[in-house]
DNA sequence: CCATCTTAGTGTCCCATAAACAATAAGCCT
DNA sequence: AGGCTTATTGTTTATGGGACACTAAGATGG
């Protein structure tokens, strides 16, 4: 039985002594197309599998600071973009070698292409995946649930909130923007009820540059507004 | 400089020891005003402030159970009602024994005047206070912002959830309902319109009896669904 | 230079739901 | 019977979401 509580803190005992991991979830739109960015374990538990990034919370740093350094010491990638707590998994039983309990995070990238990913001393590879097809992942089912809570926290996000915007490059087309929630979401949705929208809310600001492709050219907008706002709805 | 990664586990040092704690936000609705139930701590940190319940997770036991089980040692009442995990709240310096981690939890319960609450040895007193008229709380304004925190989750669950029918009791009234939510969201509701939207909801089925005080006597409801529904909006 | 291809851009109608608003009903008490 | 208290019920209006199809601008190639 152990001591009933902890008055002095030298009282600390095995019966409280647990690791801390912080796990983050990366977002990136690549192709049209919703990616994570996983890691390859090189080291047991889990060696040869594919995990997200993470790692243990050392005690003199925030969760916030261990998030974003394991995720620069796996993936060789400072952070950029947006940040945000998912939840707190903590059951028994997660990891083989000891009591741990995890914290999720996602971080949303944009341009994800273009961020010079590399596979640490620790991992055996750094890559992005689809979300709709995943490799097979490490520590049983828990970082496939992880990564399947975070999609549906991105995707209210996108549905309620202009967090989308810390998702575009400095300026872009509204096609573009309404392809990244498509991407996000996974359905497709109507041009001209989007446009309206996105217009009538005020979160971009028309620039006096068009882009020039395939077809007609698309007028140029940046983000009005790239702190977190919230709606009632958006799409 | 600390270790690069823990490979094996013996090598784990002071360098990634903390504490997790659990704390329990626990909200009841008292003659129409929403409370939270708080203790009075006897030892230091904060000694003779008030807080949210909560202490140390074991190594062996889940964070919920954790938290259950906090909740019972300090306040004297099993668990019954709704349970959400809010935030894990990982900045430092939060308690002066040791780097501390605080994961916190929001229970809701119904009848609370009839729950039997009882300092333990750890706690000089339990008290329901509302939540617009807080003591002086312990550790600063940490707890102070977990309860205001938990408070905009709650009306947020309100306003979108069913959640408002772990906080009545088997049988109930509308104007009941009413109340109950009029007390959590701070604010007047019309009573034609929110009737109109709970029974189109079918959050409710009608019972073959009355309650009767002063005035009209009122039809009794129980609730269809105690499963957690969202909803676009309910009020 | 004209036809074709490709993507950008725009407006209307309908329906469902939110919000505002007041009179009647049922029981109790004196 | 009249007055008090709380319960119950419907209509109107305004707003926003959702469905829906054609025109515009530039590029290319015959």
């Amino acid at each position: 039985m152990p001591k009933k509580n902890i008055r002095n803190f030298e009282e600390l005992t095995d019966d409280w002594r647990l690791l801390l991991a912080a796990d983050i979830v990366v977002f990136g739109v690549i192709k049209s197309k919703l990616h994570v960015l996983l890691v390859k374990r090189k080291f047991e538990p889990g060696a040869g599998d594919w995990a997200i990034p993470g790692g243990f919370v050392r005690a003199d740093e925030s969760l916030e600071q261990a998030a974003l350094r394991e995720l620069k010491e796996e993936t060789g990638f400072q952070k950029e973009g947006y940040l945000e707590q998912l939840y707190t998994f903590g059951e028994l039983k997660r990891d083989p070698r000891a009591r741990v309990v995890a914290t999720a995070y996602m971080v949303l990238v944009s341009e994800p292409e273009k961020i010079k990913i590399k596979a640490s001393d620790d991992a055996a590879a750094v890559d992005w995946f689809p979300i709709n097809s995943l490799p097979v992942l490490a520590f049983g089912s828990a970082h496939k649930d992880i990564l399947l809570y975070a999609w549906q926290r991105l995707k209210w996000k996108f549905e309620y909130t202009n967090v989308a915007m810390t998702m575009l490059p400095k300026q872009f087309t509204l096609s573009e923007l309404q392809k990244l929630y498509e991407a996000v979401l996974a359905e497709k949705l109507d041009k001209r009820n989007f446009r309206k929208k996105i217009l009538s809310l005020d979160l971009v600001e028309v620039l006096d540059e068009v882009k020039k492709e395939l077809g007609r050219p698309a007028q140029l907008y940046k983000a009005k507004n790239k702190e977190l706002q919230i709606f009632s709805r958006i799409v």
